[in-house]
DNA sequence: CGGCTACTATGACCGGTGTCATAGTCGATC
DNA sequence: GATCGACTATGACACCGGTCATAGTAGCCG
């Protein structure tokens, strides 16, 4: 992912996701988030008044928006979209950086909302966020064909399993998982456009 | 679930595991997990030598060993076993406790993978109860008819896409994460049983 | 220049962490 | 009863966390 460049404040919110989502919350310190910026540690108090829980929040609404937008770029490249392709797109980001990086970090929105020893704002920050990622997959599904009434189930589904399964090919060092996802889910998604 | 009645080593085994998929790993603390336990403080460095690392991974495996065993009494309530039903069943669990206490707890493995702050023999620990949740459901899978080749596909499938339900209902404070998996993956599961 | 605002720099504080060291208790066995 | 092992009790240690307080700098505007 691009870093610099941006403003030290964007900056922190995406370090803070970066480290996030690789040890978790309570193992990220404001310290390590700074330096792992660049930036000076007063500027967090300066730019983050509310303390960790608002710096791990927007990180956490960043992580949001950035895979809702992504799913727009997915559509882009795809010649053909269907439901399965789509998909199979998403769980590749995964694979892609697991092959090129190693199992080192998941997602943050998932790392939020496991490891929740920060106020329940936290957590509403983790739903907005899914919420985010939920709706421009729905509306993709719908643009394929798929009933409107499904559209939003499967768009769940669809986020659903790709978060299990990028939690077991962490664990287990293995994108096998995330293949598997692909391979099992993407003809039920097929089978759903209207005829 | 059970509480006390064990000894006091398999209680406070089995406290680490409720406090951690509770707020997550590195926010759970030793003393706390003996306190929770009704535990002397000292019987920690008795019975885990190893520290929290060791306390931690056997908490893990602990409910790894639990999730597989409970497929089996899933089987044996059900009449007319089916994957679908199976799966429901799994889901079921999860519903029946979030209606019950509330949505604070997740699952176990789920923490200990995404809070990796401990060591790697850790993330073995998570990978290991992966694989001791995944053989019986792939067992099952087989006993119901379903080729040999797929059972563990779609077992991978089955706990990959619980796991994330579970992590959205979490977050969202709303069960319709996983009674949506059920609906939308029951006809699928089940569609996979050899004629 | 003086003053004001935005941002940076540092150090101190308090609470909590895991871990260690030491001493104490209990119970069984010889 | 004495001895030994298993277990408990408690305090201290070193460390790191987030946060506060205070002082300092840079740049703009009047």
């Amino acid at each position: 992912m691009k870093q610099a460049g941006r403003g030290p404040r964007e900056r922190m919110v995406f370090s803070a996701a970066q480290l996030i989502r690789r040890n978790g919350v309570t193992a990220t310190g404001m310290r390590e988030v700074a330096a792992h910026a660049d930036a000076p540690r007063g500027s967090l108090q300066h730019y983050f008044p509310g303390g960790k829980e608002q710096l791990v929040n927007e990180a956490v609404e960043w992580a949001g928006r950035y895979a809702g937008k992504r799913v727009a770029r997915f559509l882009a490249e795809l010649e053909h979209p269907t439901p399965g392709g789509l998909f199979a797109a998403m769980a590749a980001q995964w694979t892609d950086e697991y092959a090129a990086d190693g199992f080192t970090a998941g997602c943050p929105v998932a790392a939020a909302t496991v490891d929740c020893a920060t106020g329940d704002s936290t957590r509403q920050a983790a739903a907005a966020a899914f919420a985010a990622w939920r709706a421009p997959v729905a509306g993709a599904l719908t643009d394929m064909g798929v009933p409107a009434d499904r559209a939003d189930s499967l768009a769940t589904l669809m986020i659903s399993t790709l978060e299990g399964a990028i939690l077991m090919a962490r664990a287990e060092r293995d994108e096998r998982s995330l293949t598997t996802a692909v391979r099992e889910l993407g003809p039920l998604l097929d089978a759903a456009v209207r005829p």
